[in-house]
DNA sequence: CAAACCAATCAACTTTTTTTGATGTATCAA
DNA sequence: TTGATACATCAAAAAAAGTTGATTGGTTTG
């Protein structure tokens, strides 16, 4: 069964978004609770600009949700995309039955 | 339980190679058979020097394995890899009580 | 209203990743 | 041994991603 483009491209952009350091410390505090961007700030010990710059880039890849309340925003993961993607990794495990290659000629 | 510096590494590394749509397509390829690299051109309608350039990549984040074979190199899938990677994101649903945050200040 | 605050956005810059075409290396076949 | 094949590697160029500091917009507070 292949997956289509659409679902492919939801796939690697997934990846992508979790496949820097910054944006998975950021995850990693959010696994346990919601946070604004102030209180990351501050954790992670990094500009705000750049926080910014790595929330936008996950929350293009669903991976969180985010909140206004006052002048505070809050984000949260969106636990349903760390399923999607897990799910697709399961996938590899399910039929592990890998052919050997016939001899190439 | 927080990940070590030195796992969090293997983890955004494992996601990095993932995160590129042409070595998608590949694992996709490899995921019901090894394959020679010649194979995987074809089918992939991509230039050699490409293709070399992205098994390395999946191969460095030890995605796959290769062997060869006279003169024929042959790539299959490392599952261990995926599926580390797959308890990786496991680890977000166990504990999927988010608290929500407590207003900032 | 004005000032303070939080966070998004922007432009300029730096760094990393990817692509391309050429070259190198090893293996095999004639 | 010569030529062909399969693949890796390299250097240069192109494209994409990340960083930085400044600015902007919206919200609250005084």
């Amino acid at each position: 069964m292949l997956v289509t483009t659409k679902d492919s491209t939801q796939i690697w952009a997934g990846f992508r978004a979790l496949s820097d350091p910054l944006r998975i410390q950021i995850i990693e505090l959010l696994r346990s609770q919601e946070l604004c961007v102030c209180e990351l700030c501050e954790q992670l010990e990094v500009s705000q600009s750049k926080l910014s710059f790595h929330l936008k880039n996950l929350k293009e890849a669903n991976l969180v949700y985010s909140r206004q309340q006052g002048r505070w925003m809050y984000y949260r993961l969106n636990l349903t995309q760390f399923v999607t993607l897990e799910q697709y990794l399961a996938e590899y495990r399910r039929f592990s039955e890998i052919i050997p290659a016939k001899a190439c000629n």
